[in-house]
DNA sequence: CCAACCCATACATTTTCGGTATGCCAATGG
DNA sequence: CCATTGGCATACCGAAAATGTATGGGTTGG
């Protein structure tokens, strides 16, 4: 059963007539002929009636009909609606994003993919650095908003902006008077830390900045969250370093202050697969550069 | 867009494998995988990611094979439909019958026909004998119910049964207290008619019987149907001739007598075009012959 | 480093398709 | 009654496409 011989087949029983039929798919009339007469054995009973003056369907054929218009639109919208999902007209979008960043750029970045590729389905999740990391190998996500990078060989990466650290402190700490912190002033403090680097590489930022002011900070807790984090600031069992966009999800009570001397900073990015051949990626990343651009 | 690659390509989607499908296809690998690349060359983009451990589908192959799958699945039931109906299975079976045989034949008839050819949709309409002839011709009626048959070169005709006529009169009338009426009793008395000869042979079978029996019967009255022609027996306007079975129809009041010396009777007969392949008439002519056996 | 697996390419063979020429049949018109 | 016309079917040939066999090349795993 092949798909040439049912489009014949609708043109015959729509024109009527095998002649004017052939004229109208552009080929000679014997050809057309012997198409039908095929598709009738095949069938094993007869689709139309000759009369002296055309073609007329028989109920065989008007059975058949119906269902051959169809699976030739069906065939058809197949076709044009791969061509949309690799065009990035149609498809999904599925996006990992972290939570210190929601707040930051969502707002902006939603209504810009929608703008943008209005008939494509967004799928936003928030997940752990660890897991955008697996699923972006998976390929259960196309892209994942990190900070910083992922590092890995399969992975792509296009950097979109930074964000400085800041202290994060409860307003009636001292601390809080300073407009800025020196570093030197966190020394022996207790720090609130999140997930060990292991997990989440901006731990190992703010290591980093620690490690190089010399400043020791012990770990006075480890919680799995921006807001848990927050939470133990407000509660006085330490202080967070934390990147700047954290502020907008801040609870009344809690400041952010810069410091003085670090003028440390974490890369605010997108990742993708290396062979992810989605051209909603770039789409992406200019409605990411957009959001970004206005934190 | 050829059938034949979207049943390659949907199977390899399957198996998530060239070779595998191949297998499962009955053909060598080589060609297939030529196949698939032509089918991703006419959509424009890639269908499947190549792994080192077989084929995946990319988006855009997931968006073809949700449609491609369907398609195929309306051609096969398109054909598997097309044979059905030209087997007599399914389709749409078109019957015109005459009032008069209504009562007597439709009770024992639909079931009968509803037994035999389950699948088939069943579409009866009470129509004139002209209007019998003329649905039968357009083909909007595949088979008719006629008394007497259709005379036509187009129509072919079997013959299922023969009713007597008999005389129908008011049971007050004197005449109804024989048992069998003498034809020289019908001389000169008014006779209620149906339509004239060109729109209903019935009516000329009755002519000749009169003119056989060499009785004059003024015509009282013409009317439609065999039910008007009862209510004006019932009204005294005159007597009626008419088929035996139409006694099933008749009201209070009204009794049929046979007539004595006359054993002229009329043909009920199956009509259908000459030319109509329906399958289902044969089994429609059965059905009818049962449902005559019992008259 | 070799073997196994899987897909891609090359080439030869066969099938199928489409075009041209022509025949057949029925309806139409002088 | 014969000629013409309109429409589908058949025959044959050249071209295109599909299939099979042989083979190459890349990756995985022992």
């Amino acid at each position: 059963m092949d798909l040439r011989r049912l489009r014949y087949f609708v043109a015959v029983a729509e024109a009527r007539s095998i002649g004017k039929a052939a004229e109208r798919l552009r080929m000679a009339q014997p050809p057309l002929s012997v198409q039908i007469r095929k598709l009738e054995a095949e069938i094993g009973a007869p689709l139309f009636r000759r009369g002296t003056r055309g073609m007329d369907l028989t109920e065989a054929g008007q059975a058949l009909l119906a269902r051959a218009s169809e699976a030739l639109a069906l065939a058809a919208d197949g076709a044009e609606a791969a061509r949309a999902v690799a065009a990035g007209k149609r498809g999904r979008l599925s996006v990992g994003y972290m939570f210190v960043l929601a707040n930051a750029m969502l707002p902006r970045l939603i209504p810009e993919l929608r703008r943008s590729i209005p008939g494509v389905d967004l799928d936003f999740a928030e997940l752990s650095a660890s897991t955008r990391e697996a699923r972006l190998l998976d390929r259960s996500v196309t892209v994942a908003l990190c900070m910083p990078a992922i590092n890995h060989p399969e992975i792509q990466v296009a950097r979109i902006g930074t964000q400085p650290f800041m202290l994060v402190v409860p307003s009636r700490s001292p601390l809080a008077r300073l407009s800025k912190v020196p570093m030197a002033r966190l020394q022996g403090r207790p720090l609130i830390a999140l997930p060990p680097p292991e997990r989440d590489p901006a731990s190992s930022a703010v290591s980093a900045l620690l490690r190089r002011h010399q400043v020791v900070m012990p770990i006075a807790g480890r919680v799995e969250t921006v807001h848990s984090a927050m939470s133990l600031v407000l509660a006085g069992e330490g202080f967070a370093i934390l990147p700047a966009c954290a502020q907008l999800g801040a609870p009344r009570g809690i400041v952010f202050r810069p410091l003085r001397d670090a003028s440390d900073s974490i890369d605010i990015a997108v990742c993708w697969r290396r062979d992810s051949q989605s051209p909603l990626i770039k789409t992406f990343l200019k409605c990411a550069e957009k959001a970004v651009a206005r934190l």
